[in-house]
DNA sequence: TTGCATGCAAAAATTTTGCAGAAGT
DNA sequence: ACTTCTGCAAAATTTTTGCATGCAA
């Protein structure tokens, strides 16, 4: 998993005419071995402990390359901070969000994206991409 | 709707202590009689035609009781832009934003709402609210 | 060599806060 | 009188940008 979006990466990065460095392989290594919904502070943190000289805007910059390239999602969960989550090729997910520890809970439903094509069509919205997330507390937060 | 609205806002100050001002009035009048997604920079820009004394963190301030008091609900559509939404008492709605034109549809649909009860179920999980976007294209803008 | 990438600092953009004076209750 | 509000400016956050230098192709 993580060698095939190495590739996916880097291939990208050929194919843009841009360049593999350093820091890009650094970044990479650091996000793809993370939580799967890392804000952006907190990678940098973790990379700073490592890689003392690597700057806040090479990492924003990367982000967004990892995003480009399709390996990596921005994601808002309203708290203020904006987080990258991995994306694997043709699978997506929803979010159970606990309010209370911020643990983070990824599930699938194939009947709920049915409706929301439902929906759509009902007015005649062609989507591209969705977003839905449950607020609440988890089972652990509930006792 | 807007006279419930008022009466509702009048209410929770008044419950918590606070005072009716001017500004207050003003903003609330502003805020019922427009767009249902208002960010808060085109509330406050639209004040100020009006009333160019109004500042931005009276503006801020008094989204942030009216979205306490019940009437209006931050929203994130992660364009960097925080936007409050009309809040009608026991109505919930969900969105379709159209990424051409930033149009924003409503909807309701009870049926993934209870798909939504059954996720959350099947994780112990115990939902306070949600939020589900679609975003892509809407009948105009497709063609 | 050529031009993209990096790190730093400065700039932007958005939101919050402190404070003195103004205004509700 | 008393306490909350307001407007302004300053501060705090988060993200972007400019630029000289470094580095990959």
């Amino acid at each position: 998993m993580k060698r095939v979006k190495q590739k996916i990466f880097q291939d990208y990065i050929a194919r843009q005419g841009l360049k593999s460095t350093r820091q890009r392989d650094i970044i990479l290594d650091a996000f793809l071995s993370s939580d799967r919904h890392l804000s952006i502070e907190e990678l940098y943190l973790k990379l700073r402990a490592k890689h003392p000289n690597i700057g806040y805007a090479t990492v924003y910059r990367t982000l967004k390359l990892f995003a480009e390239s399709g390996i990596a999602r921005e994601i808002h969960f309203g708290d203020g901070q904006t987080r990258y989550e991995h994306v694997s090729e043709g699978e997506h997910h929803d979010h159970l969000v606990c309010t209370g520890c911020g643990t983070i809970i990824e599930f699938e439903n194939e009947s709920i994206e049915k409706l929301q094509d439902e929906v759509a069509a009902a007015h005649n919205f062609l989507i591209k991409h969705h977003k839905l997330e449950l607020y609440g507390l988890c089972a652990k937060c509930r006792s």
